[in-house]
DNA sequence: ACAAAAGTGTTATGCATACACCCATGC
DNA sequence: GCATGGGTGTATGCATAACACTTTTGT
C-alpha cells in the first residue's frame, strides 16, 4: 500500500529565482531568472529550472533552498510556494511520472551580482527566455512571473532585491522593473510611506550626483501566518 | 535513483469541501465541510479530510474530483489547489512521510442538501470543528477558509453555490455567510451588477413573501488560465 | 547659474460606504 | 393599510492619478 509499491512517481522541488539585472543594451534594470541545462533525458540539451527530486530528509522548503544554494551560491530574500504541477502527461518523455512542488525566490541585487554562476547555469531576462523549456517549464515560468507582478502591488516583497539601506527611488526602480512600467515618483513615494513597510534611517545617501535622497530600510512586518500562501488572479 | 527506492513517501491528495447550509440552531446561513473518521492508525478515530493516496492514473484535480465523488456524491462547482504540505514531521506518528496535495472545493446548496453522506462522513460548521483534527488538518483547514473569504471578494466564485437561477438577495445571503458580517444590500446590488458577473434573465422569483425579486444567471467568464492558481495574503 | 533628481502641494476622479427614500407584493 | 424585503438616489470620505511647483545637491 505504500508508494513505493503503487504510485511509481518521483516528486520532485523545483524553483523559479528571480533577480533584477541591467538590460545588457539598454541598461535598464530587468527581470532575470536562472537556467540549467539538462545534460540527461528526457530534454537532454533543452533549458529547465533548477531543482530536483526531493531528498527524504528535507521540507519542501528546504528542498528549494537547498536547489538555490547549488544553483545560485547565495540565500533567497524571499521564499514561497507557487504550485503543485503533477498531471499524468506533464512529462511524456520521462520513464516515470514527474509530481513538481515548484517554490519561486527573490534574491537580493547585491549579493547576486558578484557571484559565479554554477556549471550548466545560465541567466536570461524573463522576456527572452530561451524556449521551448524542458517539461512545462514555460508555463511555470508564466506563473511565477504573473504572481511576482500581482504580489508586488500588495506586499512589500520588492525589498528583497535591495540592500539593507535603499533611497526611495532605489525602490521604485525595483517596481518598475517588476512591472515594466513607469511609476509617478511622487506618488510612489506618498504610496510607500503611507504602507509604513520602510523606516527612515535619518542618513542620507552620499556621493550621488543631484540632490542626495534619504535613506530607509524595510520595516519589520508583521505577518500572520508563518508560512505563505499565495495566489494568482 | 528513482523515487521507489529512495523518497519513502506517500504523495496524498486531500480537499477541504465547502457547501452553506443553515446553522440548526439560529437557522443562519453558514459555511460547513465534511469530515472523515479515520478507522485506522495513525490518528485512528480522529476527524481527517476527505482524500488519499494519489493514484498513478490521475491528475491531481482528478484525485480531488474523485475524492468528492467519493465522500459527497456530487460534482464541484469551484475546485482549486490550496497548497502542498510536506514538512517531514507533519505526520510524526505515521510509519512513512507524507506529502499532502490539498484542494478546496464548493458544492452548491441546492445539489448538497439532498444527498446521503457516506459511511464515516459527518458535515460540520468551519466554527465549530471537533478539533484536533489528525495531521496538521487544522491548519489546512484555517488556511482553506481564509483562501476563501480572500477570492469571494475578487472573484465571483460564490455564485458556485447557488443554482441556476438566483436573485441578488440569495448571492448577497451567500457573501455573509462566507465572510460572517452583514453587507449592505443597495451597495452589494450595485458592485454586483458594476462588475458584470451576473445576467439578468428577465425573470422575477414567484412565491416570495413580499415584492419579488429579479432573477440573475451568473454571466459567462473570462479567466486568463486554463488553470487557477491562488493565494492567501 | 544650471541641470537633475528629491521632495511637497493641489486638484480631479473614481470607488466604497452610509443612509434616506420609494416600490411592489402578501397578508 | 401596513409590514417587509426589493430596489433607487444621493452625499460623504478615501485612495489614486496627474502634474505644477519647490528644494538641494554636483558641476
Amino acid at each position: 500500500m505504500s508508494a513505493e509499491t503503487e504510485q511509481h512517481l518521483v516528486l520532485a522541488v523545483s524553483t523559479v529565482i528571480f533577480s533584477l539585472r541591467p538590460d545588457p543594451e539598454t541598461g535598464e534594470l530587468t527581470l532575470w531568472l536562472p537556467l540549467v541545462r539538462r545534460i540527461r533525458e528526457p530534454f537532454k540539451n533543452r533549458w529547465a529550472l533548477p531543482g530536483g527530486p526531493l531528498d527524504n530528509a528535507h521540507d519542501l522548503a528546504e528542498a528549494a533552498n537547498n536547489t538555490m544554494q547549488h544553483t545560485t551560491q547565495v540565500q533567497p530574500r524571499h521564499l514561497e510556494q507557487l504550485y503543485a504541477f503533477g498531471d499524468v502527461d506533464r512529462s511524456p518523455e520521462a520513464p516515470e511520472r514527474v509530481v513538481s512542488i515548484v517554490y519561486w525566490a527573490l534574491v537580493g541585487q547585491d549579493e547576486d551580482l558578484q557571484v559565479v554562476d554554477a556549471e550548466n547555469v545560465e541567466w536570461h531576462p524573463v522576456e527572452e527566455i530561451p524556449g521551448p523549456l524542458a517539461f512545462d517549464h514555460d508555463l511555470i515560468v508564466r506563473y511565477a512571473v504573473d504572481r511576482l507582478r500581482a504580489k508586488v502591488t500588495y506586499s512589500p516583497i520588492a525589498h528583497a532585491f535591495l540592500p539593507e539601506e535603499f533611497s526611495l527611488a532605489d525602490l521604485r526602480r525595483v517596481y518598475e522593473a517588476i512591472l515594466n512600467r513607469a511609476l509617478d515618483p511622487s506618488n510612489f513615494r506618498r504610496q510607500i510611506l503611507s504602507q509604513g513597510t520602510v523606516q527612515d534611517t535619518g542618513r542620507r545617501m552620499t556621493g550621488t550626483a543631484h540632490r542626495p535622497p534619504k535613506l530607509y530600510r524595510s520595516a519589520p512586518q508583521s505577518s500572520r501566518y508563518a508560512l505563505t500562501i499565495e495566489e494568482n488572479p
